[in-house]
DNA sequence: CATACGTTCGAACGTTCGTTCTAATTATAA
DNA sequence: TTATAATTAGAACGAACGTTCGAACGTATG
């Protein structure tokens, strides 16, 4: 094993009119993982098989693995790929905007418009966390940990300058819980669309969080909410 | 395929006294469930082969299959064990609270509480939920509708209770994402015990549910927070 | 002792797994 | 056209899969 790397992901140097020779292997290699993540979303990366791969491009094994090195390569460039897609918006959508609670706002929308978009693509990534090894696993817990790293600053950004009092790795943990544990129950039809349902778990969060700590005996809370109050709690 | 039964799970017949029988293969039944929950844990049900279970249990093949009839049916058990476990000490502890922030309350700490003093067995239960087929994939799912609509009671209460605008669905479903993705990433030495955990996560889901619908224009915010008063937004 | 039964095992069943070999086919460049 | 390289597929590789079989073991009752 080991010898011979022969099919490159993406070859920027190849002989013909370099154009549209690279950008046919992409989009092939592209519409692969367009099926690749089909089946490993219904059927788990271990319960899918390459024989399913190819049943679902309507390729041979062989002609799959001109694409691929190996079934967990696939993986890992459906989550590399997603992944980045999402980190990448989410930095675009994050310049636009100032006030600690809207920038966590649209830290959740951002992650929900995408899921909305490619809920199987969001599942993969979500579910299959632990699937990779080695190089392919630590590659895609780079991106993870700048991605939690973000909304830890939000976190963070928001807690100082309200001179609030909570856990904040507790709270993007949760926050985290909500919006990636949505693969398993969302139905558009049923839930709403990604705005809808971003401003609710943003209420959630944000309330839950700014109000954190006054644990109240029932009527007290009335008189409470200020929000620069600072409640002192746990930790 | 399919004839004869032969092993059954646990036989109340049993030729001889009975009592010290029936619990020596139960008990050994046990021990088999407690690696077949740590080997799926790790690798996963479909990533776990009987072999790993062979070696962890330190049986043979054939031995194995002695007290099981197969791979799923072994996920079954631990699946339908921990899931009624938790059903059965959710009930017992709900009954001694009337209050309906308390019972939403006591749902998060039992369930964290469960969670802590058998992490492996919950993340069998939470990651594996697609891993049984027909028949075993049903009862599980029986159990935690059972579950489901127990919380989505808790919510409705507390909504009714206090006159609240909030959609309940959501709000239990991010709720649940908050305590069942815990197992990505607890660690008992950087986040505290069940108790302080479910404190936390519960500030979350209550301040936010009950302050749910008042979105602020940063200042506004102070002035509201009165419990009856219905902030009408979304749906 | 003999009988019966719960228990355990080595060995093998047939199937499917991820991957690779070789060769044929197709598209591109000269 | 011919030469070159990219693309495809059939068939097979060895390994591992879930499961089963038949025989042995241990123990306890008749």
């Amino acid at each position: 094993m080991g010898t011979v790397p022969a099919t490159r992901v993406s070859r920027l140097p190849s002989g013909t009119s370099r154009h549209a020779q690279a950008t046919r292997f992409d989009r092939r290699l592209e519409k692969i993982l367009g099926h690749a993540t089909e089946v490993f979303c219904r059927k788990g990366f271990e319960g899918a098989s390459m024989r399913d791969l190819s049943r679902a491009t309507g390729m041979s094994l062989a002609g799959l693995y001109h694409y691929c090195e190996s079934k967990e390569q696939l993986l890992f460039l459906i989550q590399k790929h997603t992944f980045s897609t999402i980190l990448e918006k989410l930095k675009a959508q994050l310049a636009n905007v100032t006030d600690p609670e809207e920038r966590i706002r649209m830290f959740i929308l951002n992650h929900l418009q995408y899921f909305v978009s490619n809920q199987r693509g969001l599942k993969v990534l979500s579910h299959e966390d632990e699937s990779l090894q080695n190089g392919l696993s630590s590659e895609i817990a780079g991106i993870k940990r700048e991605y939690y790293r973000i909304c830890l600053g939000l976190m963070e950004d928001l807690r100082r300058k309200r001179g609030l009092d909570f856990n904040t790795r507790t709270a993007v943990m949760s926050l985290f819980g909500m919006i990636n544990w949505i693969y398993t129950w969302y139905k558009p039809r049923v839930d709403g669309n990604a705005e809808a349902l971003a401003e609710q778990m943003g209420d959630i969060i944000l309330n839950g969080i700014v109000h954190s700590g006054n644990r109240q005996k029932k009527k007290d809370q009335i008189l409470k909410g200020h929000l620069t109050s600072r409640n002192l709690r746990h930790r």
